[in-house]
DNA sequence: TAAATACCCATGATATCCCATACCATCCCG
DNA sequence: CGGGATGGTATGGGATATCATGGGTATTTA
């Protein structure tokens, strides 16, 4: 009865710097974290990672396990907290995007909504996340999903 | 007590972009996930996967056993959930298909739905289907199950 | 006090629900 | 054995709800 992130979402982004959360998402986090969800950097792709509540209490339990001075945790730490933002969509189901996640993105007139499963889902430029596309296709890279069984 | 989806119905899209999701079909989907299951593009063939919930479970499962950054589970999510919706069907057994698989399959008077065993079904072009089905043919492509042994 | 933010309402497009009908297969009873 | 009734399926149409978006206005923040 779990319901997914699917689907790719274009969605505009408006002169006060709103963008409406694809309905389908809002369900999925508003059932999940009563509303409320996560906006982390994403550098390698130039993109932005959403992250269910779920999610992070995972992450949280994970880093939690690891010695308080470790320095990965402390990598960690600065990935999924200090490059994160808290979020929650208004009355309308928008948000307004953190400069630091548009900059990096370089989202302006666009947003595009990627569904990536059970507690994920990324926000692009759509040019950016045409083109990554395109390059993986010219690639030729077989999913690897489809030699076992299933 | 596992049902397959089998045979080919042919029904109609009307003008308002609906189409009826034949009945023993609905009866599956119902058993295994609530009614939920997933259409995803199939490039390859021009046509639609129709997937069951289970289904998408057991590729959840194995995605999520790989690295979160891993280039290959980026792809398999790009493929398996970016390039695919979550439906349900109306009270009447009736979906509308997503845009961007409409346009993929070609699909605008009637759509063709094809059983193809226990987890699967497609969506075609009735045309394009055919024409698929008679290159087979004329290929003389053998089925691997009858070649083999017994 | 200017800018950024949050909240409220309006609107057009689209999707969803509900009801009606045509069609067909099956069942049941005379 | 036959014919009418029954029930489910696919399809159509009208009313209603939802979604994405735009704008106004209060409220906060710098």
């Amino acid at each position: 009865m779990m319901s997914r992130f699917t689907g790719i979402h274009l969605n505009k982004v408006d002169r006060k710097g709103r963008v409406s959360v694809p309905a389908a998402f809002r369900a999925i986090l508003e059932s999940q974290g009563g509303g409320l969800f996560y906006l982390k950097r994403n550098d390698g792709d130039g993109a932005i990672d959403g992250l269910t509540e779920a999610f992070m209490d995972d992450v949280q339990e994970r880093i939690d396990a690891l010695p308080i001075n470790a320095p990965e945790r402390d990598a960690a730490e600065d990935e999924y907290f200090a490059d994160s933002s808290e979020m929650r969509c208004d009355p309308d189901g928008r948000i307004i995007l953190p400069k630091a996640l548009l900059e990096l993105a370089e989202i302006d007139g666009q947003a595009m909504f990627v569904g990536k499963g059970s507690s994920r889902f990324q926000i692009w430029r759509p040019e950016t996340y045409e083109q990554r596309r395109a390059e993986r296709t010219a690639n030729g890279q077989p999913s690897i999903l489809h030699k076992a069984g299933a």
